[in-house]
DNA sequence: TTTTTCATTTCAATCGGTTGCGCTGATTTT
DNA sequence: AAAATCAGCGCAACCGATTGAAATGAAAAA
C-alpha cells in the first residue's frame, strides 16, 4: 500500500488526457471515442489497474460489504452461516467483513461501532448468550444502517429476523422420545434472556402436555453456557441427585454430548437406559458413538436467507421505497439416531 | 447509508468554527482552546458521531484492515486460524476482511484482486488444493501488498509462510504406529501439488526408513480430495484388492475418519486389527469410537503467528525498513487416542 | 503608538474516482 | 455564409477527514 497505486490519473498523464476521460473510457461512456478507449483499456490491462474501492465507497456511499457478526466461528453452525451469507453475497457483489464476538458483549459493542465506521451497507448479527444490552444496536439502525438478527435475536428490536423454528423442533425432538417410551425427560435448558431458549422450553413443555405428561419444573436445568463441561458437570449432578429419568433434550448438541460422555462414564447405556437429543446437528454429531439424534439447523439456509433478506431492504431503501422488516422462520428437522432409537 | 451521515462539516456548522477546527479538537491537538474542544466532543457525542473510515483510509493510504483467504469455513482448522488472526488483529487495531475461496482457484483470484481494491493492508492466503496458478499473487505483492501464506504454501512465491512441521508430524505419526506393533503402514497422503503433502509423505518414509522397514508404493495412495467418501472408497477398494495391512497415517483426519468407518464397516476392529491415526486433530476427533489419534495442527498458534508476521512486515514497510520474509513453522504434537494405542 | 508574539482558527490542497456542465471545433442545416 | 447541431473531451465540485500554511486578533513588548 505504501508505494504510490496506479491510479486513474496516471492513465490520464501516460495518455496525455484527463482522468475524467479515463473514467468514462473505462466504462463505456458513449461520449468517448473508439480510439481513446481503446489506448486506455489496454493501458489499464497493461499496468494492471485496480480501481480503488476506498474512493469509490467514499463517494457514492455504499461500500458493497455486508457486515456480520457472530458469537463463534470455531462452530459449524455459524461457519455454515458464513459461507451461507458468502454465497449470497458474491453472487451479488457484495464482500464480508466478518466480526467475531466471542461471546462478550463489550465486543460486540466494539464491532458495531467498527462496522459502522468503515460504512457497510448492512449488518447481520447473532447476538452474545450473556447480555440484553441493545444500545448499540438501536443507535446503527437508527443511523441507517439494514440489521438483520439471526438464530440469536431479540424482540425488542423492529428489524428483520430469521430464526429456526425452534418451537417446533423442540416439539419434534420431545415427541420423538415420547413415542420411543421415555416418560421422564430431562431437559437441558439455554440461557433464558435468549428467545432461542425460550422457545426450545416451551416446544418441550408443548409436546408434554400434548402427551399428557406431568410437567416437573426439577427436570428442567438450565446450562447457559452450553459447553461440553457444563453438559457433563450437570449429568454427574443429576445422576447423583437420584433424579429419575429416561431421557435427555438438550439445548444443543454440544451439551448433549456432554451429558452423554457423563452418563455413559456412570454406566448409563445409550440409548437404552437414556435416550439423548440434541439440537443444531453438529457436523460430527453423526460420527459419534452412538451417533447423536439432532434437530437440524441449517446454518447455510439460515445465512442464505438472512442475507437475501438484509439484500432486498438494503435495495428497498436505496430505491426510497418503504421496506417492513419481517421475521423468516427456517424450518428444522429431527434427525433420528441410535442415541434415541430404543431396539 | 443512504441517509446523509453525521460528519464533522455537520458539528463545524452546528458550532459555527470550520470542519479542521473539528478534527483537530476532536484528537485533542493543542492548537486548539478548551472551550472549543468542550463544545465539539459533547456535540460528537450527544450525536454519536462516528468517523468515516474510509475517507480515513484513502487520506492515509491506510485501511486498517486485514485480509484474509481460506479455502473453507467450515473446517475447524481453518476457524482456528481465523480466530488467532483475528485475535491479534483486534489487539492492534485492525479489522478483518474474510474470503472463502470454496477449493476454487478462480475464486481465489476473484478474492484477491477484491482484497486488493479495498486496500487491505495486507492479506493472509491459504490456497486452493487444486491449482498452480500464482500470477494473481505475484501480482499483488508486485503490488507492494504484503503477504503471508499458511498452512498451504507454494515455495516459489518469496513470502512470508507460516507452516506447521509437517514432516516432523508425519514422522512421529508413522513412529507411533511402529512402536504399537504395526509393520504394513497404509498411507492416505494429500494432493501432490501441495508442499503440505509432500512434507507428510515424506515424514512417513522417513519413518519407515530409520526403523528398516521396506517402502511399498502400493501403500501409499493418494487422497487428493481429502473428504468422508474419497477415506471411504479408499479404504473400501484397499479391503477389496486384499492389501495387507495393519495400520493407517492419513493426511487428514476426515480422510482417516472415513477409513475408520469403512473399516468398521467391514468387520475390522480399530486399533486391533487396523490402527488409525490423522493428521489436524478435529475438534470431534476425540468424541468419535474409539477416539481418533491425530497430530495437532494449532490452528490458533498458526493464526497469531502469520498475523503476527504480517503486522511486522506491515509495519517495516510503513517505516521504509526492509524486511525480509521469512517462514515460521509452529510445531505439531502427537495425541494418542484409542484409534492406535493396543492394549 | 508601532511592532512582535502567540494562541486560535480558517483556508485550501489532498486521497482516487465520479459526474454535471461547459467548451471546442467540425459537420450539417438554412 | 451565418447559424445550429453534435461528438469528444476537460473543468471543477464532490464524498469525509487530515494537515501544512496562512490568517486573525488580542495581548505583550518596544
Amino acid at each position: 500500500m505504501r508505494k504510490g497505486q496506479y491510479t486513474m490519473q496516471d492513465i490520464a498523464n501516460e495518455l496525455g488526457i484527463s482522468k475524467s476521460t479515463v473514467s468514462r473510457a473505462l466504462k463505456n461512456h458513449p461520449d468517448i471515442s473508439q480510439d481513446t478507449k481503446d489506448a486506455v483499456h489496454k493501458l489499464a490491462k497493461e499496468k494492471d489497474y485496480q480501481p480503488n474501492s476506498l474512493a469509490l465507497s467514499l463517494r457514492h456511499n455504499k461500500s458493497f460489504v455486508l457486515g456480520i457478526i457472530v458469537p463463534e466461528i470455531v462452530h459449524d453452525f455459524f461457519a455454515n452461516v458464513i459461507s451461507g451469507v458468502q454465497k449470497v453475497a458474491y453472487n451479488e457483489g457484495y464482500n464480508v467483513m466478518i466480526c467475531i464476538s466471542n461471546e462478550s458483549t463489550e465486543q460486540e459493542i466494539v464491532d458495531t461501532k467498527a462496522m459502522f465506521s468503515s460504512r457497510v451497507d448492512g449488518l447481520l448479527i447473532s447476538r452474545t448468550k450473556e447480555s440484553n444490552d441493545l444500545s448499540h444496536l438501536k443507535s446503527i439502525v437508527n443511523k441507517g444502517v439494514p440489521l438483520v438478527m439471526f438464530d440469536r435475536v431479540s424482540e425488542e428490536l423492529n428489524v428483520s429476523k430469521v430464526i429456526t423454528d425452534d418451537f417446533q423442533g423442540a416439539y419434534m425432538a420431545t415427541e420423538h422420545l415420547i413415542k420411543q417410551g421415555c416418560k421422564n425427560i430431562i431437559h437441558l435448558s439455554g440461557p433464558d434472556n435468549l428467545a432461542i431458549g425460550r422457545n426450545r422450553k416451551n416446544g418441550y413443555l408443548a409436546a408434554l402436555k400434548d402427551y399428557n405428561i406431568a410437567v416437573d419444573e426439577n427436570m428442567i436445568i438450565p446450562c447457559p453456557k452450553g459447553d461440553l463441561d457444563e453438559g457433563k458437570s450437570t449429568m454427574y449432578d443429576i445422576i447423583d441427585q437420584k433424579i429419575e429419568f429416561d431421557a435427555v433434550f438438550a439445548n444443543n448438541d454440544v451439551t448433549a454430548i456432554g451429558a452423554m460422555n457423563a452418563a455413559k462414564e456412570k454406566g448409563l447405556s445409550i440409548p437404552n437406559d437414556v435416550s439423548v437429543i440434541g439440537f443444531g446437528d453438529w457436523r460430527l454429531s453423526q460420527l459419534l458413538d452412538p451417533p447423536l439424534s439432532s434437530i437440524e439447523q441449517s446454518g447455510v439456509d439460515i445465512g442464505v436467507t438472512a442475507a437475501k433478506l438484509l439484500l432486498e431492504q438494503i435495495r428497498a431503501e436505496e430505491k426510497d421505497e418503504d421496506f417492513t422488516p419481517r421475521t423468516e422462520v427456517v424450518e428444522s428437522h429431527l434427525i433420528k439416531r441410535g442415541s434415541s432409537i430404543h431396539n
